[in-house]
DNA sequence: CCAGCATTTTGACAGTGTCAAGATTGGTTG
DNA sequence: CAACCAATCTTGACACTGTCAAAATGCTGG
């Protein structure tokens, strides 16, 4: 019995193996696909071949499930930003528009994702997970530091640190926002915007 | 027949006489109330006291009838804008500031209906009803007009006024959202930060 | 080999939006 | 005044949804 290699026939078996991680993973695609107002935890049972309950022995519930597909996008979007600054011989001008840039592109090419980490479904709730609570705080607070870089070599103008990164992330996010939620639909010039917007926090030069 | 006044004593009648307007109003009282993702037509109907489906013979469906009360929303908000810019003996900076404030002093007041006119479970959606873009797009144009003003007397700096509004529309609905999807929790601090951003747009006095 | 435990399933309940068909009423026309 | 008709509202039904309790199943340590 259980001669032939379960994980490359992987036929129906009872004891799904790792369902949690498939669950997780095929969430993510089918929010991508369709939305993530029309995921349905019985629709990914039957994607994923498993019964309506069977999440529910990994996650609290719905919510959970969400709170944990956005917490991996917190971490894997922080660590992009750590690894763009990084290694990279681009002028600190050009890491700030290439900053600018990267969030909007982010925002529209996975618009889905984007609403799942930073929309009302998840932040509302009383019931956001400590987790994803700590590697959201730790994103925010990542980018604080990088304007406190730039303010401090001259680059941006402000004065609290703090402040300056909340009025800059609700530009770009209110701008990605409005193309996201279709209000804004010519998308092709969401990133024209956000660097048109970008003048307004260099600090005047000399 | 018909002596007793109906509307001094409403009992309970086949015909309700008025239910769209009714409708209307209860479910922007629910939605402040309770939430906009938590408004069914059933709690709705209940309330009213009439049955499930007595709404259809009104609106086309659920999202028919929250794109009617989003239209009312745009009507009575572009009002406002309008009666505020008309009559007021304020200099032009003070008109600028007070837009500033009146506009996140109505997202933070109330928080659903913004969600209801500017998020995403209207216009993401393709049924979005003509008579809700119209007056959409006719209060932002009246903004666009606005911005275009406050460049020609020189206090707004940027070149095209639509750009310039995007930025400067974006810039507030940003930080209005990460106000009310509970992204930043200190409320009291989302005129000040919106106040704080609002130097940027200001031409230098020369 | 078997008991215990983690995992999954089945059954069920209360909600939801929405359609079709029937019931009631008010207004209009003969 | 009476009869009809269209507007309005109700009842019944269907397919969904999230979620819980209890039963069934398979893995694993003793």
């Amino acid at each position: 019995m259980t001669i032939n290699t379960p994980e490359i026939a992987p036929e129906i078996r009872y004891h799904h193996g790792n369902l949690r991680k498939t669950l997780l993973n095929e969430a993510g695609v089918l929010i991508a696909e369709q939305g993530i107002e029309t995921l349905s935890l019985r629709k990914l049972a039957e994607k994923v071949g498993v019964s309506r309950t069977a999440a529910y022995h990994h996650f609290k519930g719905k919510d959970d499930l969400l709170c944990a597909i956005a917490a991996e996008s917190f971490r894997s979007r922080r660590e992009r930003l750590i690894s763009q600054l990084k290694g990279s011989q681009l002028s600190e001008r050009e890491k700030l528009n290439h900053y600018v840039c990267d969030y909007m592109s982010f925002a529209t090419c996975n618009p889905e994702e984007y609403e799942l980490m930073f929309g009302r479904c998840i932040w509302k709730q009383s019931t956001c997970t400590q987790e994803l609570q700590d590697i959201a705080y730790a994103t925010f607070q990542y980018q604080v530091g990088m304007v406190e870089h730039w303010q401090r070599i001259g680059l941006l103008s402000g004065d609290s640190p703090v402040k300056t990164a909340q009025i800059l992330w609700g530009t770009l996010h209110g701008i990605a926002k409005l193309f996201i939620d279709g209000i804004y639909t010519d998308v092709t010039r969401v990133e024209e915007i956000a660097l048109g917007a970008l003048p307004m926090f260099i600090a005047p030069s000399d």
